[in-house]
DNA sequence: CGCCAGTGTGGCACGACGTGCCATGAAATG
DNA sequence: CATTTCATGGCACGTCGTGCCACACTGGCG
């Protein structure tokens, strides 16, 4: 019974080696130039196992983007039927942005970013990482608010997701954010983005 | 002089025989099950050339979904530069999902469209898409508000994209927009994401 | 008319990618 | 200790995607 989660603690083990030798290797000379071979040695895995852990040679770095990801699913489960929201999802999109604020993630995370931005396979990758979550984020909240305005799910989950994107993109690309949190950063756009409704 | 422009629509065209092709062979079998030399036979082509047209196999349906795509760098240009840029914007999207309304590519671009969603592949081409669109937008709209709000140009261009394809997924999926125009449709979704500012 | 760029195409070969299949080894269960 | 389960490794194989060269076509120039 406990075995589950320790046999479950090895497999994201070794993902996440895979996934930090294949983000530094494309960060050094892009994924283009960069084996698949080369990735599994630098991990200490076999080829195989490399191909078990990623589809695609490009999304063997997708594990660095989830950290997190289940935070926002119980967050999210944790809502109540009848609270607001919008200012629900707006704790939301702060908190997971607020994650290993000044830690020593922060400079790792942010050269990811700016090489998946770069390279033209990565940005396919962060395409649809953006576009996975937020078909996610979309059935979930289509449970909250089933009944009323059909249009109302798809439009808070791209307000959300669209807010923590750009937000982490000019983060990357400019430096700092003029010395604010990234979660407040993110919140005040996501406010932005999705204050005129109720 | 003229020799240039029909190079580039001999070029057009076979980029298209490709393209509808390969859309036809998707719909049918899938990417996985299909061919890239089946489908270079199928328009016509080498397998040499077919790769000179698209980078990867599943991008041979992109120039399908490109059609109008140079109306909006024209009409994009065309804009004042005193002009109202929401307003303008508003009936750029209301534009582009109005071409050949009620045409015979009608049911061709919907079937497209829901096999991109449902293929695991072709989704990534989708989102890439939305991606590049929602970049170039961006790019275009700093040009016309540059110094004041560095949010203003990704958030706008977040907002027309956004409506434009929340727009399609919704038409191909439900069927009809309860008789609405899609242009109409696409123009009220975005008027919905943008509407609280200037 | 003949020669010469420039360009789109086909054919070939080759490395890399991604997967199916089976064997191995380690850990949990009885 | 026997057995089941599961992650891994090794191998083979088909497909993908590209670099390279040759060919055909078109338009310009002496």
């Amino acid at each position: 019974m406990d075995s589950a989660r320790l046999v479950a603690r090895r497999r994201s083990a070794t993902r996440l080696a895979i996934a930090e030798a294949a983000a530094r290797l494309f960060a050094e000379r892009g994924v283009a130039a960069t084996g698949a071979e080369e990735i599994a040695q630098t991990a200490g895995v076999s080829l195989r196992t490399f191909y078990r852990h990623a589809h695609l040679k490009q999304d063997a770095v997708i594990p660095l983007l989830e950290v997190g990801a289940e935070r926002w699913q119980e967050q999210l489960g944790g809502i109540a039927p009848g609270a607001d929201l919008r200012a629900a999802i707006a704790d939301v999109v702060a908190h997971a942005l607020a994650v290993d604020e000044d830690g020593p993630g922060q400079a790792l995370t942010r050269g990811l970013v700016l090489t998946m931005l770069e390279d033209d396979d990565l940005r396919r990758v962060w395409d649809k990482v953006n576009g996975d979550s937020c078909r996610v984020l979309e059935s979930i909240l289509a449970v909250h608010l089933d009944g009323d305005d059909p249009l109302a799910a798809p439009l808070l989950a791209e307000a959300a997701t669209a807010a923590i994107r750009i937000t982490l993109e000019r983060w990357a690309a400019d430096g700092a954010p003029s010395g604010a949190p990234l979660g407040d950063a993110a919140r005040e756009t996501f406010e932005r983005l999705s204050r005129w409704w109720s």
